[in-house]
Order: C-alpha cells, then structure tokens, then sequence
DNA sequence: ATGCATGAGAT
DNA sequence: TCTCATGCATA
C-alpha cells in the first residue's frame, strides 16, 4: 500500500492501471491500516481551472492530517486521461450552443433557477467541438413550473394519499395538445429513433399544458404566491406543477413502458440529448424511475421524459440506434471508498448535526482520517439524500421506517428554524411513495 | 442502483 | 459554504 501513499498523482494516465495504486475497497479486502478510505481511479473530469483549486484544498487537508501523524494517501488523487472523442450528441449540443442559441431561452421548466445541463462544460471545451453544424431548435416546452416548495413538505405533509386506489394512466398521453408530435418523425427510410441529423424541423412547441389530475387533492394548496394575477385562469396555464402522486404515477409508467420497448435507461438519457439538446445520464433516469430527485427536479425532467415516450412508442419498432458515447477524457479525483466502519461514524455525527461547521467538519475528517473535503461532502450527498422524494432504502420492515421517519422530521425542522423560507425548499416530504412501499410488503 | 464528486448559483 | 442538479465509477 506504501505505493499510493507515496505518490498518488498518476502521471499521465495509464500508470494507474497497473493495479499499483491502492484499491480494496469496501470489505476492506487487504487494506485497512491507517487509512479509512481508499480511493480508486477512474477518469474524466470537467473542469480544468477547477483542478489547481482543488488540489491546494486537498493540500491542505493532507497537510493537516498529516502533522496528527502521517501524510495519508490522499495527496493528490487525479488522474489525467486522454481526451477522447465526445460523442455525436454531445458534439451536436455543444454545436448548438456554439451556434449562439443554446438551449438557454427555454430549455426545460427552468423554474426559476438558470442551471442548463452541464453538456455545455463537459464538451465545451476540449477539442472535439464542432464538427457538425447541426443544431437543435431550442424546444419550446416551457412548463413554467416555478415554485420552489412544492413537495408541500414545507408547510406540512398534506400526504396526496389518494382514495387509496391507484389512478394510473392519463398521465403519459394526456399532455400533447393536439398536434402530433411526430409529423415528421417518421421518416420513410428512417429507422433509428434517434440520431444526431434527426432533430425534428420545428415543431413550435410541444408539451406546453400538462392538464391532467382528474382528481384535486383538496387542502392542498402548495403553490406560491407566483402570479399576482388575479387567478382568472389563464389561458396559459402557468402553474401546472404536477403532484408528488402524478410523479410518481409517472415515473412508473415510464420505466414501465421504457422497459417494454427496449430501451435502456441510458439510451433515454442519450435519446433525450439528441432530441432535446440535453444529454442525461443512465443515473439521471434511474433516479427520475425511483424518484429519488427532488421534486423540482423531477418536474423538470417529466416533460421531456414524457415527450420521449411519445416518440419512443409511436416509432415502428425501430431498432434502438444505440449511440454510445463514451465521454471519458477528463480528470477527475479518484472515487473514495470509505469504509463501513467510518460511514457508521458518520451516520451518527450526521444523526446528531447535518450540518457540522467547517471546523467540527475538519476535526471529524481528522479522526476519521479522511480527507476534510471528503468529508464534507459526504455531509452535502448525505444531506441531499434527506431531501430526495423517496426515502434511502425502501425500508425493509416497518421498523426500519423509523429512521427514515426521524430524518425526515429532522431537516424539516432544521429547515424551519434556519429561517424564514429555506430558499431551496424543495424537500419532499415523502409521502406516497413511503406507504406505498411499506404496502408492498 | 448508488456512492462519492464536480460545478454553477445562491447566500 | 451550502445547495442542487448531475454524472462517473463502482458494487
């Protein structure tokens, strides 16, 4: 193990697969020593500035540790790889933005929160822009949905729990309009539902009601101020924000009917690159199907999902043009596995305070031997977990539930004591979903 | 399916 | 610094 500690800092970049550096993992295969976490390698990375800064950090946090005793392993952990091609998609995205339109106008519901999908960094730069002058029309899908809370969790736990029965359908085809979607789409010849040429001409905008609850949840009032308007019901229905249940309703039929057709949960995320502009990742759709999202953003990747199904079966069996893109070629620092052991510690310190200041944050990386940054964002992911819609791990028995339970309560009452409206107050409540699963049972 | 990570934005 | 949306790498 003396080799990873010594001097981490892969070269150029094969080096790394020698097997030289450290690697056993969890199970704590043959390593277990000093260190509590191992970090593995692995490639890609996305920002190049971002490297220097990351690096001192780490110095730090290595210099740190290290006069409690040793310099552990972690001083620096990247790996460069060769820059590699992009893939089609990609490129096409990034042509697209190049072309000076990119899908910023209106990509998806952009609530309210101007993030575009980081496409743009991951080829931006590099060197495979632009071979292709293709570029998509911006899709004029423009749910609107902006409100932040919306899981009606901020308030109280209003819990949709429908008349118990479930109400699927009507939720998938309900949205189009009227117009079809593929006029075009099925080009004589054509046969692969999806690629880079075949962004449809123009279709004005798609998607643009999502009018669908047949049944109103009353008491539920979780929409914002939003529009002083006086709530003439606007032609242009604004806020169409889908329920938790809707959601969830979704997300099932959807993985239900992707399933059905062949299709990989990655080859959606590719799918809905090229014909939307934003590529998505298999764990971007794994986690919309398990609804482990926020809720905004599970309200942001509806529509397009949804508009997906619409093409995906409404296409003669066309053979899924499987475009693989293997975005591989930057830096990234390696994954840390941190042990079984030190994540129990972790549990516990986070059971106690979610959010432990910079100095208790370096004191616990301190004697847990880990790096402070990683440390701190195991706080962040572990926080961000509190807040997805479904809870962590379906909860095996009824006891187990507890937990969850407690978590929940917990961050919803943090977050009403930390002030005035948690700004992001997008938590979930989890609600449905939770009794849903314990029915399962 | 998930764990750890990155980065843009909001504070 | 934290939050959030995302994703690479991995189990």
């Amino acid at each position: 193990m003396a080799t990873a500690a010594s001097n981490p800092y892969l070269p150029g970049n094969s080096i790394l697969s020698s097997g030289s550096i450290v690697h056993s993992d969890s199970g704590g295969g043959g390593m277990q020593p000093g260190s509590a976490a191992v970090t593995s390698v692995s490639g890609g990375y996305r920002g190049d500035p971002a490297v220097k800064m990351v690096q001192s950090d780490f110095m730090q946090g290595a210099m740190a540790t290290s006069n409690g005793g040793h310099m552990l392993s972690h001083a620096h952990q990247w790996v460069t790889s060769l820059p590699h091609a992009a893939a089609a998609a990609a490129a096409a995205a990034v042509a697209a933005a190049e072309a000076g339109s990119p899908w910023s106008s209106s990509p998806v519901g952009m609530t309210g929160s101007p993030q575009q999908q980081d496409v743009k960094n991951s080829a931006g730069r590099d060197d495979l822009h632009s071979g292709t002058t293709l570029h998509h029309r911006p899709p004029h899908l423009g749910p609107h949905q902006s409100h932040p809370g919306a899981w009606g969790g901020t308030t109280a736990a209003h819990i949709p729990s429908i008349g118990g029965g479930q109400q699927q359908q009507s939720l998938i085809y309900s949205q189009t309009g009227g117009f079809t979607v593929n006029g075009m789409l099925n080009p004589p010849g054509s046969q692969s539902l999806v690629h880079p040429g075949l962004v449809r001409g123009d279709t004005p905008d798609l998607d643009h009601g999502n009018h669908h609850h047949h049944h109103h949840h009353q008491h539920q009032h979780h929409q914002r101020q939003h529009h002083g308007a006086a709530n003439s019901h606007e032609p242009h229905s604004d806020e169409d924000t889908p329920t938790s249940d809707d959601l969830e309703q979704f997300a099932k039929q959807f993985k239900q009917r992707r399933i059905k057709l062949g299709f990989t949960q990655a080859d959606v995320g590719l799918a809905l690159g090229t014909l939307y502009g934003n590529v998505f990742s298999q764990t971007t759709i794994c986690r919309f199907e398990a609804l482990q999202l926020s809720f905004k953003n599970m309200c942001k990747l509806k529509p397009l999902l949804n508009k997906w199904l619409e093409e995906a079966d409404s296409s003669t069996g066309s053979p899924t043009s499987i475009d693989k893109i293997a975005a591989q070629g930057r830096k990234r620092k390696k994954r840390t596995s941190i042990e079984v052991s030190v994540k129990g510690a972790l549990e516990s310190h986070f059971l106690k305070c979610p959010k432990p200041s910079a100095q208790e944050i370096s004191s616990l990386a301190d004697s847990l031997q880990l790096e402070k940054e990683v440390v701190r964002v195991w706080f962040c992911n572990r926080r961000q977990k509190e807040k997805r819609m479904t809870p962590p791990g379906v909860p095996q028995t009824p006891e187990d539930v507890y937990s969850q339970g407690h978590f929940l309560v917990d961050y919803v009452k943090d977050a009403s004591l930390s002030g005035p409206s948690d700004p992001g107050d997008q938590r979930v409540t989890t609600t449905s979903s939770y009794h849903q699963v314990i029915l399962a049972h």
